[in-house]
DNA sequence: CTGAAAGCGCTTACAG
DNA sequence: CTGAAAGCGCTTACAG
């Protein structure tokens, strides 16, 4: 900057009002200082502006999910990015790995780059040592999971009712002995849509079968060894729901190895890329990561621009996308 | 910083010592500090010290890729990011689309925000005006493209390569009308896979067919109507190569939808999750995201080490994945 | 409308 | 081993 203002002959004050577009310059000043910007490809140091700035704004925002290698975090981080171009603000990405430690860490990280906000989905289960940043002036919108012992905004999808929809879905096929496969009970979504599933059975009178409970399943082989044992048992459930996608494909593997893709019913959470191309092609609860997305990063810059309105909580409407795979009646119906 | 000094009843340069562990500081002193520290939360501004700083280093690289919500680009950020998380930098992600004009904007942005490196798979095709910024000092680390005029590191996959023994492949089951559908024939990679199909088809002294010939295709539904097209035709392929992911969709639900997928043999390029699931399970040529991002990386951190050596390309090979529907004879061999 | 001085939070380069 | 002064690139708060 310095050197802009002495090839342009000016004030260093002047090249800072001509980089900031203040309107009172005169026109031939400004133009000498942009001819000089250009020849010396000078472009201004965001963080030396912060620095001094009265709003210490960084044009930086922190997108914290769970992994942003899996489709649903990925989504999220890239329609973040697309509202954040568009007010020239960066986004600083981090996966979480459902380590509440990692969280700490990242989120330290990120508070000593003074990033302006957060966008985060949790790990750990205590967000109260995030309120003095709060206080501070830090924004942080939590998507995915509500934040605990902390006031922020919040976007969520409705994943209790969405299972509960599906549930009831699959019982009008007649099916009794459903099995329900979740993921880590310890994460706030997968709470949320064994509720879902117990809502649906509890509203038609039946109970559940803890048998066909396996919670906590992570991985696509633990998921394919479960249902594995669940279908070659002397009583095997006619309908499945996969909590999850991974869960979701170990669950079709088993099911595919046994040959009764076409006998058993399976109801998935989270769409999958192809889901269409399997046959039976497979029948959903779908989110919707882009809409999420962008009501988080809406509210995140509302806040930013001084929005001081109490805090909001979005619920996100998911989706019983019918294909197939959920169609299959229960054999007694047959 | 200035309150943690007068807390701990040190000066600011004490202050300063302790958080860059600096080990000539007396314990007593030192834990004096920490202990204020933590009383007072204090978080070092990582963009004021970068700025006093002789390496000016923000602890920030910059990743840039085509779209951060496909699963390619996912991986390789996702990769990235766990060997800068060991180092505690942060990782800025962003997408280009294709657009040359969002590389400059984007490139631009990044440098205002002084990170230290980029790695980057680029939408244009003339990278000299980096050239500044490389001299002064911040590395560039091409990913999946290779610079255009411009001298800098870079990791490939051999696409060319894989696409060759794909190729042969298909070829060894008796194929000889083979379709090639490509993806925008602007992008590096997109050209190599179709030199590799060339080189097969030669290799084997076969012509190859312009009206099988397809590039230029860029989404699902463009690339289901050609091979429709294709394979209503009086004369069809009895086998495809889907050069890109959305492209290999689009033409399963072409042959779905005809009923052909036991008949007419496709190969994709790159891995699709589930694509073991379909039936009959999908043959691919895989690359390996996580080994393109993981020497990337490796690369990016030895420059900001002070490695000075030449240039390097570092090509990282591409596997056959063999599945099912890759291994489907010509009819005139049955 | 333009500019000289001070200061953002930190590190550098010295002195003691 | 510790600290006072200067300065990184910029904006603020004034003065003219």
């Amino acid at each position: 900057m310095k050197d802009v203002a002495a090839l342009a002959g000016v004030s260093l004050k002047t090249v800072s009002r001509v980089v900031n577009n203040e309107s009172t310059v005169n026109e031939e000043l400004a133009s000498r200082v942009r001819l000089a910007a250009a020849q010396l490809h000078y472009q201004p140091n965001i963080s030396a502006s912060a620095l001094r700035r009265l709003d210490g704004r960084s044009s930086t925002i922190a997108v914290l999910l769970e992994d942003l290698s899996n489709p649903f975090s990925a989504t999220i981080y890239r329609s973040v990015e697309e509202v954040a171009i568009r007010r020239s603000v960066v986004v600083v990405g981090g996966s979480f790995e459902e380590d509440p430690e990692r969280e700490l860490t990242l989120t330290a990280a990120m508070s000593r780059h003074r990033v302006d906000g957060f966008i985060m989905a949790p790990a750990s289960r205590d967000h109260s040592y995030l309120a003095r940043e709060q206080r501070a002036g830090t924004p942080f919108v939590f998507v995915d999971r509500p934040p605990v012992n902390l006031e922020a905004d919040c976007v969520l999808s409705d994943s209790r009712d969405g299972v509960t929809r599906a549930t009831r879905h699959l019982l009008r096929y007649g099916h009794r002995r459903i099995a329900f496969l979740g993921d880590l009970t310890t994460i706030y979504t997968s709470q949320e849509r064994f509720a879902g599933f117990r809502d649906a059975m509890s509203e038609a009178g039946l109970s559940v079968d803890p048998t066909l409970v396996h919670l906590d399943l992570r991985t696509a082989p633990a998921a394919e060894h479960v249902v594995g044992r669940l279908l070659d048992s002397a009583n095997p459930p006619t309908a499945l729901f996969a909590g999850q996608n991974l869960v979701l494909m170990g669950a079709l593997r088993a099911i595919r190895s046994r040959h009764l893709q076409q006998r058993v019913a399976v109801v998935g959470f989270d769409d999958l890329i192809m889901a269409d191309l399997l046959e039976p092609a497979v029948t959903v609860v779908a989110q919707n990561p882009e809409r999420i997305a962008r009501e988080a990063a809406t509210l995140l810059f509302c806040r930013l621009d001084g929005d001081t309105s109490p805090v909001r909580e979005v619920v996100v409407p998911s989706e019983l996308v019918i294909r197939g795979s959920g169609e299959i009646p229960a054999p007694s119906v047959v």
